[in-house]
DNA sequence: GCCCATCCATGAATGCCGCTCATACGACGA
DNA sequence: TCGTCGTATGAGCGGCATTCATGGATGGGC
């Protein structure tokens, strides 16, 4: 009896994770409803175990199903590696021809003012290889975690001791940024604005430095990432304290102010798994990045 | 179009890669050699790379067929461990019922004399965990080569600059231990006795330590493994610098003697697969380990 | 040189397995 | 109560893997 699950069944556990749902993960896959259902019973059933709750609206995995569906995805990316370098190894190729999707995770400021020019750079050299950018906030596992579960390749991630990288991955940190002063141009005291803050800065890097400094804003304001910050402080709104990451690019509405030796810095570098860093596709990558930090 | 291999032809390729032969795969596996064929070019056209020369007496695999025999170990392994994981996480049962075997490469004096004590700790904790020990002579890749390969998916190792972890492998140092002189008990002047090595300590961390030394032994001669140099010590053949875990149990005719805070040392540590490293059973493994180690 | 043994390759027939179609079932909201 | 939005299920079909039978290549024995 063929006891393990097939790529396909594989690869339907892995929709239906996603997309939270039988029917929708049949869309996803273009093929049926009753295929999913019939594909994730069969697994259930070579496995012995029930892998996701059946309910109203949709299908969420059960801890087995968890457990399933970080391997199967490891197993896919690892068909997906197994592929690309026995064709690359075929009859004496050389090996600079790289080719194939590199999926990247990236926390947004870095996907929208760092990753652009790296791509490009990236692309240029190797016309084959398509990159894919995703963003994710960093909350929780952060782009590791994409790693972690074999959704990327790659993840931009800042590390630190708050967030060190997990010990399954292996990365490097790629610069350092000081966080500056941002504020509406012109304006004559804009230590008196409210402080905008979002999400993913709250855990973060600055905090200490706050603790140090005498200076306390009079109001704190939340926005959903530092997009939105920037948009608010362009707009006269308040003042805030962002990497410089962040403020690439920033309006001239705005004036960025150095916050000194002492301001508060993050450590921004990249994760992947010990396979994929041997990879060339992933090592090319690497490669641009260092050179665009440097 | 079903673009990767089914476990099916993954294990069509291991066994043709083991059996050297498409017949001899065909009767391991109990089925036709014209399924073995038809599997094999069916997995060469779905890779674009041939995998095995066929020639006179059987098929020996390609560069690419090296590849692609490594990934299938790992990927039917990955899918054997998650098979045993989902078992052991279905609906309430206690999280950690591991089962299964836990295949471990290691060198000579480890298999000994470390993991006995080991082993029986985990499966003191985890009956159904069944563990099979494989001793790998520590040359050319050493146990590495064996996780590499998909053959084990744990290798203890000795851990160094001389060799370090391969990159798409994870590892950690477990312990340091020292060499000490070991000659016959009672011997008047052990120093001038021959010095016994053996093939795996050539390379070693000796060397270099020899080279400040003033003593020069008499001769040289070389033993099987580190098992027969202690046998020839103890016969008062000849003395040997030997490391402490090939000492344990030494018997009362041999003396050893500590080489004082210059000694030669080695580190011995673990090397997995990433994702073997995030397995219930390989962590299990590790744990123990390390409390054996510490 | 001929033959035979021992491999692998190949084409047609076959049987299993996964897919689709149609339909049933259950829960929720109007 | 009905309609909608989910999943479950059985019947039937089609493709793919396997088998059977046979062909082709290669090297050793005589």
């Amino acid at each position: 009896m063929t006891e393990d699950l097939a790529p396909r069944e594989l690869r339907v556990l892995v929709a239906v994770g996603r997309e939270r749902g039988f029917s929708a993960a049949a869309v996803a896959l273009g093929m049926t409803q009753s295929a999913v259902s019939h594909s994730v019973r069969g697994s259930e059933r070579k496995l012995g175990a029930v892998l996701f709750e059946r309910g109203r609206n949709g299908a969420t995995a059960t801890a087995a199903g968890e457990r399933a569906l970080a391997h199967a995805r490891r197993v896919l990316r690892l068909l997906d590696v197994m592929a690309a370098e026995v064709r690359g190894a075929r009859s004496g190729a050389e090996p600079d021809i790289l080719a194939g999707p590199l999926r990247i995770a990236a926390f947004r400021s870095a996907a929208l003012h760092l990753l652009p020019r790296v791509l490009g750079r990236l692309t240029a050299r190797h016309p084959e290889l398509v990159p894919e950018v995703r963003i994710v906030r960093e909350v929780g596992r952060g782009t590791a975690g994409e790693v972690l579960d074999g959704r990327a390749d790659l993840g931009i991630a800042t590390i630190g001791t708050s967030s060190p990288v997990p010990p399954e991955l292996v990365g490097g940190v790629l610069l350092e940024e000081g966080y500056a002063l941002v504020h509406p141009a012109g304006h004559p005291a804009p230590r008196t604005l409210p402080l905008v803050d979002w999400t993913e800065n709250c855990t973060s890097y600055t905090r200490e430095w706050w603790a140090g400094q005498e200076w306390l804003p009079p109001a704190t304001v939340e926005a959903e990432d530092d997009g939105a910050v920037l948009s608010m402080v362009s707009t006269g709104y308040g003042m805030a304290v962002m990497p410089e990451l962040s403020l690439v690019g920033a309006p001239s509405s705005v004036e960025i102010t150095d916050l000194g030796p002492e301001r508060p810095t993050r450590s921004v570098g990249y994760v992947t798994t010990p396979e994929l860093a041997a990879s060339l596709a992933v090592r090319a990558l690497i490669r641009e990045l260092r050179a665009a930090a440097g």
